[in-house]
DNA sequence: CTTGTTGATAGCTTTTCATTATCAAAAACA
DNA sequence: TGTTTTTGATAATGAAAAGCTATCAACAAG
């Protein structure tokens, strides 16, 4: 590493003024400092430097050629300085500037146009960097600081992450047109799934869990060919390869754009629960709930948009 | 004036170990200070700027996006520091980086390029920025700072300006050719003005005043035309309009452009001494020697090239 | 359940930076 | 010319900053 620098920041400001001023006395006034202070901080910088930074003498004070240059890199670094100030300020509120935020993806090609309008307007400041990512990559990007936050479903080992409720997804019934169960709008019980083929996401989605954790009542059973998204799952089931669980905030997406006819399910309905997770203690914890209760409005106007 | 910095250098080389060895004991090691002193600095840069730069936990350390920000300005601000350093240490040497230097207009002409030859040799780290003034203005830039130190002509008032001699420029007699003291080659008594009707400069050079002085004991005719140059006042004296005192460092070029007569005067020939002054007690004072010295073989060289 | 590692904290010492008082040199004034 | 004023440098001293060693609490690894 570097070694220790022979200068601080201070002598460059006493320089600067000096410059300025080509007066010690009025330089002194202007930092605030007594004179002598400031003709021993130059002192002490000429003598680091070894070189002459003033000429003293009749006439006033005058710069040297190596004066010159070094208040014009002086400027420089102070300059830099306040920037670097300036930032730690725009920073000071976690919600403003860069955000690294995730998102697995079962949730964000339903939530996510939505939650960046939102951001736009209600914390104009914050600049998002979006991610997509499964559970598990998720969990492990919050825990090594390479992520600062993320929405994902619960019942996932978030291990010591923290987080806040966004809201409840409620599972729906999608079948292909024509099909038996597709009869009807009102609430379908989890019991007349009894025997029917049911097509799921491949392994990693934590939806995929979930739907079989809400299928286990009921003896179903599972195809083969797993999905590798929600899109492909529902065109799947609009060819007729079977049925499955659609949470609800994919619906006004999913079921408009392809044949399937979608049933609630009868209460006590199962759900996953959205929240918004980051690692515990970490700089966003105190503005955690401002950005959740913004997101959360983005979600509940999701699932309200339900057919 | 901009208020007191709440930052020291100090405190970004530690943010910037620290970031680079995520690991703030490793970071005290590079630093050579112990691992409390770095986090108590750490801790105070992140309270003067109501920012945290560090996530301390699980997973070892990491950096915020306020941190990501912050070190890479500081990084920015910790080069530009040393680059300063290096700059001064490239000034250490008064004879390296830029030096203003004055040179009065009868000599330039003759012995810049003689001069400029020799720095590049022998003091290549040196970059003259020559300006050419007349006494007077040289000696005002010199007492106010506007220049480093000149090559000039005694008998003027130096005030307090220090100075050391780089040679003796003796007067010789410059006659049109077919007049009857451009006969012979041999030494001219200055007796042998009496009567005769000299061309001088204009107010303002102290070559004119010297020359003045020199033929004090002979009574002789100024003419009413003042030359603006020696170039002009050579082209005057060729056409036959009167005789003139030329300085020695001037004959190889003028004699040679200039359908002149040139003799050496009697011993003990008047001559000006060349000088290089600079203002007592700056910078230049303990180097000047040694530029002196330069510039004096190059003096030397111009006035032995006399025909 | 110990053991080793992390960064934070406490108590104390050293260093740094500032203050006031004063000086010598140089301009400015009379 | 001699005083007065103004310049930046210096000395003595006190307060603040930054360092060190020792120790702690939290956590991970045996």
């Amino acid at each position: 590493m570097s070694a220790p620098l022979p200068l601080s920041l201070r002598q460059l400001q006493y320089v600067v003024a000096v410059a300025d001023a080509r007066h010690f006395r009025r330089a002194a006034e202007q930092c605030a400092v007594a004179q002598p202070a400031l003709s021993t901080q130059i002192a002490a910088l000429e003598e680091a430097l070894g070189v002459r930074i003033f000429e003293r003498g009749r006439g006033g004070v005058t710069l040297t050629p190596a004066g010159e240059a070094l208040v014009a890199r002086s400027r420089e670094i102070l300059r830099a300085s306040e920037a670097l100030v300036q930032e730690a300020r725009r920073h000071q509120d976690p919600l403003a500037g860069t955000l690294r935020l995730g998102i697995i993806p079962t949730l964000a090609p339903y939530l996510l146009p939505e939650l960046a309008t939102r951001i736009r307007q209600d914390l104009p400041a914050l600049v998002p960097r979006w991610v997509e990512e499964r559970t598990r990559g998720i969990v492990a990007a919050l825990q090594e600081g390479r992520m600062d936050a993320s929405i994902l479903a619960l019942e996932a080992d978030l291990e010591d992450l923290d987080w806040l409720e966004l809201g409840r997804d409620p599972f729906h019934l999608a079948a292909p047109r024509g099909h038996a169960l597709a009869e009807g709008r009102g609430p379908v019980g989890l019991g007349a799934l009894e025997g029917e083929r049911m097509l799921l996401l491949e392994d990693g989605h934590c939806l995929r869990d979930q739907a079989l954790s809400a299928c286990s009542g009921a003896r179903v059973e599972e195809l083969g060919y797993r999905a590798t998204s929600l899109p492909t799952l529902v065109q799947m089931v609009a060819s007729g390869a079977g049925l499955t669980l659609l949470p609800r905030s994919a619906l006004a997406t999913e079921a408009a754009r392809a044949p399937v006819q979608v049933r609630p399910l009868e209460e006590p309905a199962p759900f996953r629960t959205l929240v918004l997770a980051w690692r515990r203690g970490s700089f966003l914890s105190e503005a955690a709930p401002r950005l959740a209760g913004v997101l959360r409005r983005g979600v509940e106007a999701v699932l309200r948009e339900t057919p």
